[in-house]
DNA sequence: ATTGCTTTTTGCCATATGGCAAATGGTTTC
DNA sequence: GAAACCATTTGCCATATGGCAAAAAGCAAT
């Protein structure tokens, strides 16, 4: 929890009294490995902290494939849709590739910290554009770089996620075949 | 304006006296060909809606190439940054393909209307809400596909563009090159 | 240590894309 | 219409990546 504050804290000021009622609407979800997060389809009604393990956000093209869209790490605030679009109904999967533990707000909790302290709003939007800008950049860059640079680029970005993440999704990723992935890493040693 | 005002009413309702403040605040820009909405490097004060032509948003990688991130066509809002996170100094260039016109808010006259309307904030979001999930959406699919079905998508997702861009930025903004663009061309024929 | 299971590497060959330079086609200007 | 200036196409060859299947390596349970 004190890590979710510290979050929070880069971006706006509060109080100690703002801090203790952000404190009492949160709970702790654990997840294990493979489990999912949120799933395509389903209503989402809470937002999450990540506080420890490795997510990844994925979806189906229309061909059927599976398509890693981004990976989330510790200490990343998991708001997509929810905040401001009402009950949200993703259509991405959001799992978990190790055990990972989650500060958890239902909505309405959520919504009873945004009505209460009033800094709330603009510190949540500071944070999604900051995310969104990041997520752009993050696959702007993949496009229009050969696979190795990507890599390279991924390892460089995401250093503490390489050993913890199968090779298969990393390639999913990077937007190349298991196997071109392990070439490229046998040129790079 | 009429346009602009048409956009807004999508995502929330303002009344007539709303609606006539927002009016009162623009002012019209026109671009030429090639001219910038912005550069990199020069602060930003100003939120544009796009009411004709088109834009093209790109930078430079750390290896000193120019690299197409997305398009920008008529009736779409500018407002990366600014709206949130006050004074904003773009990393991107923001060029007219053809002549544009646009309606202009300086960030003065924006607060304003944030200040007097009170659901504008929210009416903002929600667009921006809506822009970063279509930007990562297109961006996500680019990776991972072969470049003929990228262009295949990217013509069906901007019918009216391919013939007001030239060549060489759609290319950019594939992640090929412009003889291999020309290739697939021919082979789709 | 053995077995079964999953992940990663490798080999072989086909295909897609890049790099470069020349040729072609289109437009504007005078 | 000629000249100058773009944008686009093409040819040639090198390289990167994909597809598929088999082998190897890693890991967990017994």
């Amino acid at each position: 929890m004190e890590r979710f504050i510290e979050y929070i804290l880069q971006f706006g000021n509060l109080n100690q009294q703002q801090i203790d009622l952000v404190s009492s609407k949160a709970t702790v979800l654990a997840l294990g490995k493979d489990d999912y997060y949120w799933e395509a389809g389903k209503m989402v009604r809470r937002i999450g902290f990540l506080t420890a393990g490795v997510l990844r956000v994925y979806y189906y093209t229309n061909k059927g494939e599976e398509n890693t869209r981004y990976f989330i790490d510790e200490n990343h605030l998991i708001l997509d849709g929810p905040a401001f679009e009402g009950n949200y109904v993703p259509s991405e999967y959001l799992q978990a590739m190790t055990d990972c533990e989650l500060v958890i707000f239902s909505k309405k909790n959520w919504n009873e910290i945004s009505e209460t302290i009033v800094d709330w709003d603009s510190i949540v939007h500071k944070i999604t554009a900051k995310h969104h800008r990041e997520k752009l950049e993050r696959r702007s860059n993949l496009v229009s770089q050969d696979a190795t640079t990507r890599y390279l680029d991924f390892i460089e970005k995401f250093p503490t996620l390489i050993n913890r993440i199968p090779l298969s999704y990393i390639a999913s990723y990077l937007g190349i075949t298991q196997s071109s992935l392990s070439r490229i890493r046998k040129n790079i040693r």
